[in-house]
RNA sequence: GGGCUCGUGGUCUAGUCGGUUAUGACGUCGCCCUUACACGGCGGAGGUCGCCGGUUCGAAUCCGGCCGGGCCCA
């Protein structure tokens, strides 16, 4: 044990942090896979490498970090992975802009290789982060996606279910950013509210609204609503298009709202998901008129080769001097676009590579989880449901894992690699067999590359040791810590990823945590200028007040509100902590202290009751990941319990050396072993820094989770009442213009039966204190009556009321004193125990007292001249 | 427009499958520098638990409607 008197006056986090953190060893943290313990895998989200590690993140790594600590000290074989999930636009995009180029510039290799290198930059920047914050990560199972060893996972993933039919090739309707020039996900598509015109315009003698002219050229079809009366006669009927002269059948649809425009509108290829709908609900026609990079088709005649802005204004211009454009609206729309860039999206026929979605395998996988909040499991629901298109997962970029797949040249038959030569890339590299169907050796490689998702929907099988035999040796993880912003495509992808690749859910449990909002309220952004980045918190107030904010900040899985003054807070309990530690300390080094010493005083064995009570508390809420009720209660059981008012009624016997002062030391210690444990998952630099000086040499990271029980009910309720009896005559004092440790006089304290307090409650008050067990001499007067609806509620129903006013009725002698029956209603009825309770006011008697009352017990004060 | 979620003293927040006086923090006011701590202690003021209606002996809690915020989506 270091000596008190070398510790530090103030606790000085940014010391102690860098120090232990100096200290720890990465292997105190690696997942064994040869222990015998039972297995805890975290299915560790793989954050994309900005370069910033946000609140956002360190909300979900607390937490993560919580449960990891907490389950070690419990005795499990703890896997806390970290990945990186590297592909992807954004990195591209900052490429471009770091050395002012496009893609096209340099070779493929080239530009893949300048990602490489950015990536690996950032990624190291927030490995810093996540040191700082004290994450108990296991480096040894770091993945980065973009690494061959990780990409070749996701190319045997892609074999697998291209093998087992899951993913097939097809022309097919997607969604497409012409300024990415890639085809998206609908997880990937945003919407925008924008002002756009509704143009009325002459089709072939019928009125049409359309907001997009420039798809004249696309219109493959004319859709009115089958019992529209006034479109009756086109049943049947052909019509042709303006300005091009080609004719388009007519539909009948019920989704057509008649009130919409003039209740006739033109089926585009497409215009919108509902023109994919109706295209091929009626088996239309398909006509491009949009290509790639959002530029005119062949087929739109003279308007070739124009983006689709210039179009639209020209053929609106070709309409007004036709006389065919009748009138134009203002209308407010919302579109669909890129998530990375807001460039609106286009829905283009191409040829992609999809993943099947069958709703009912993942719904059944997404029932078999247990989701914190349950609520979140809603969410997976509805998207599940409303899915409409499969996965498309083909892109068209370069930093990604490459497609691998060949064609042949000659018939066109896809090749693949075998397994043991991944990771490939098919643009680099010929198959090593020849054509199986025709023989040839000309190939063309895939150049489209995989969508990012699918590399990070395999982090589960990446974790637990997939090799593409089975199911791997740690499946499932036994909890994914995620946001519920990416439920709908994360989580999603995961279940759907995990089902169709080992037939069983990913995870045992998912905990969902919420968004982190601004102290305004609104979501972080760099628009609203409210955003707090986690150093800045670190370097004021340091890891351990961070931690504890996201651990207070609000209940798990709400949103929470980034608040300084919870920082604050946070820190100040650990300045409190940190005196009952130098307390602690400088008592036990006194000497005395005796680990089998007998607890006898009653202040004693109530502080270890209410000890006995937090473990408890604080226990089941770290199984039911309730973080802000387990610290709540270890905060208040450290300062309110044992500083305020355990240690202010021991402080005389501890100072003054009595008999049992041995007793309360075995307690102080105990309490506070027991506290540095349970703070141990939340603030592991402080709880490390405590317990080392009471244990020198030892971490309370490797400690067992406290299991300590104590039962003593006369202990707990007697304690109680002596602390009650303590507050109550404090507030007298205030009352009365008294300092709290100014001599008080006679204090007599009239209890029900005999209690020995060994001279602490005299003590506390600077008070001569009696116990008595005899009647006080007072007179007493009724004042009022706290009835226990909890008691008279149930058993009187209807009658409570009348109850209660009969109670009332009772002349004073009878509440007293009362009678078994009573009268309700004109009917006897029996007085349930404990209905009621009687308050008093004290008449003085003989010598001049103040009266208190404590439930039962009364307490006279005779205050010395 | 839909799904989910939230609305509790000046601010943030706990409690929400009904039950005595609604939790805590910050702020605020008063008293106290008592040998761990003034980054402390003790005490006070401050709430019609968003609004309206319903169920009930009893509603912050359950039901319906409305208003407002947030997230996700159309």
């Amino acid at each position: 044990m270091v000596s008190s008197g070398q510790l530090p006056k103030n606790y000085d986090f940014a010391e102690v942090e860098e120090r232990w953190r100096n200290t720890w060893h990465d292997e105190d943290h690696y997942f064994d896979k040869n222990s015998k313990k039972p297995q805890f895998v975290i299915d560790t989200p793989p954050p994309y490498p900005t370069g910033n590690f946000h609140i956002g993140n360190a909300l979900n790594w607390c937490y993560i970090d919580f449960l990891a600590r907490y389950k070690r000290m419990k005795g499990f074989n703890v896997m806390f992975p970290q990945g990186w999930d590297c592909h992807g636009l954004p990195t591209e995009v900052k490429v471009e802009e770091i050395n002012h180029i496009t893609k096209n510039d340099v070779s493929r290799e080239e530009f893949r290789k300048m990602c490489h290198e950015l990536t690996e930059r950032n990624i190291s920047l927030m490995r810093l982060t996540l040191r700082r914050m004290a994450f108990s990560t296991d480096w040894s199972n770091e993945y980065i996606t973009m690494m061959p060893d990780y990409y070749g996972k996701t190319q045997l993933s892609f074999l697998r279910m291209l093998k087992s039919g899951y993913i097939y090739q097809s022309e097919h309707p997607v969604n497409y950013c012409i300024r990415c020039e890639t085809a998206i996900a609908f997880a990937e598509v945003a919407y925008d509210d924008r002002e756009t015109q509704l143009n009325y315009f002459d089709f072939d003698g019928v009125e049409i609204a359309t907001t997009r002219p420039e798809l004249l050229a696309a219109c493959v079809a004319v859709a009115v609503h089958p019992a529209d009366e006034r479109y009756y006669f086109l049943k049947n009927k052909k019509m042709k298009v303006p300005l091009f002269g080609y004719e388009v059948p007519v539909v009948l649809d019920e989704a057509v709202d008649p009130a919409f425009g003039s209740g006739a509108v033109m089926i585009c290829t497409f215009g919108d998901k509902q023109d994919v709908h109706w295209w091929k609900q009626h088996n239309l026609a398909l006509r491009k008129a949009i290509d790639r990079r959002g530029k005119m088709t062949a087929i739109a005649g003279k308007y070739e080769g124009l983006n689709t802005t210039d179009c639209r204004t020209a053929i609106l211009d070709d309409m007004r001097s036709r006389n065919i454009l009748k009138r134009q609206e203002n209308l407010a729309q919302r579109v669909g676009t890129c998530w990375r860039c807001k460039t609106p999206i286009e829905i283009l026929s191409e040829r992609q590579w999809f993943v099947k979605i069958k709703p009912d395998e993942i719904q059944k996988a997404a029932h078999q989880i247990t989701w914190y909040p349950e609520h979140m499991l809603l969410r997976m629901e509805n998207w599940v449901e409303q899915m409409e298109w499969d996965w498309c997962i083909s892109r068209q970029r370069i930093f990604a894992t490459p497609i691998p797949v060949w064609f042949c040249k000659k018939c066109g038959e896809i090749v693949t690699p075998d397994e043991r030569d991944l990771p490939v890339d098919p643009t680099l590299v010929a198959p090593k067999h020849p054509c199986p169907k025709c023989g040839t050796r000309e190939f063309d490689g895939e150049v489209d590359v995989l969508d990012t998702w699918m590399d990070s929907s395999i982090s589960v099988l990446n974790v637990t040791g997939w090799d593409g035999n089975g199911t791997p040796p740690f499946f499932p993880a036994q909890i994914r810590p995620q946001g519920h912003d990416i439920i709908r495509t994360w989580a999603f992808y995961t279940i759907l990823r995990s089902v169709a690749l080992t037939g069983s859910k990913p995870w045992e449990e998912i905990l969902v945590n919420g968004m982190v909002l601004g102290e305004d309220g609104f979501k972080m952004s760099k628009s609203r200028g409210n955003i707090i980045i986690p150093e800045e918190i670190l370097g004021k107030y340091g890891a351990d007040a961070l931690r504890q904010w996201a651990a207070m900040g609000a209940a798990t899985g709400s949103d929470i509100m980034f608040n300084w003054n919870d920082v604050v807070a946070a820190s100040r309990f650990q300045t409190k902590m940190w005196n009952i530690t130098k307390f602690a300390l400088m008592q036990l080094e006194k000497g005395d202290f005796d680990q089998n010493a007998p607890v006898t005083a009653l202040a004693d064995k109530w502080l270890l009751v209410r000890l006995s009570d937090t473990i408890q508390q604080v226990s089941a809420a770290m199984e039911d990941y309730q973080f802000d009720t387990a610290l709540k209660a270890i905060r208040e059981f450290a300062w309110d319990t044992l500083a305020d008012n355990y240690i202010e009624l021991v402080k005389g016997r501890l100072y003054t050396g009595d008999a049992s002062r041995k007793s309360a030391l075995l307690v102080l210690r105990t309490a506070f072993d027991a506290l540095c444990k349970m703070l141990a998952p939340f603030t592991p630099y402080f709880a490390e820094e405590c317990y080392s000086h009471l244990n020198k040499g030892e971490s309370v990271h490797k400690q067992s989770w406290v299991s300590f029980t104590f039962e003593d009910e006369a202990a707990r309720n007697e304690g109680n009442m002596l602390a009650t009896i303590v507050a109550e005559v404090r507030k007298y004092k205030h009352d009365t213009g008294l300092a709290l440790n100014a001599p008080l006089g006679k204090v007599t304290i009239y209890a029900q039966h005999t209690i020995n307090d060994l001279g602490d409650t005299g003590r506390t008050l600077n008070a001569d204190v009696h116990w008595r067990t005899d009647a006080a001499k007072l007179d007493r007067v009724i004042t009022d009556i706290a009835f226990n609806r909890a008691i008279i509620g149930p058993v009187f129903r209807k009658q409570a009321q009348a109850f209660m006013n009969a109670i009332k009725a009772l002349p004073p002698h009878q509440l007293a004193n009362p009678p078994k029956m009573i009268t309700v209603n004109e009917s006897e009825v029996e007085i349930p125990q404990n209905s009621f309770a009687l308050k008093f006011s004290y008449m003085e008697e003989g010598a001049k007292v103040d009266v208190i009352t404590v439930g039962d017990v009364i307490v006279t004060i005779a205050k010395t001249a």
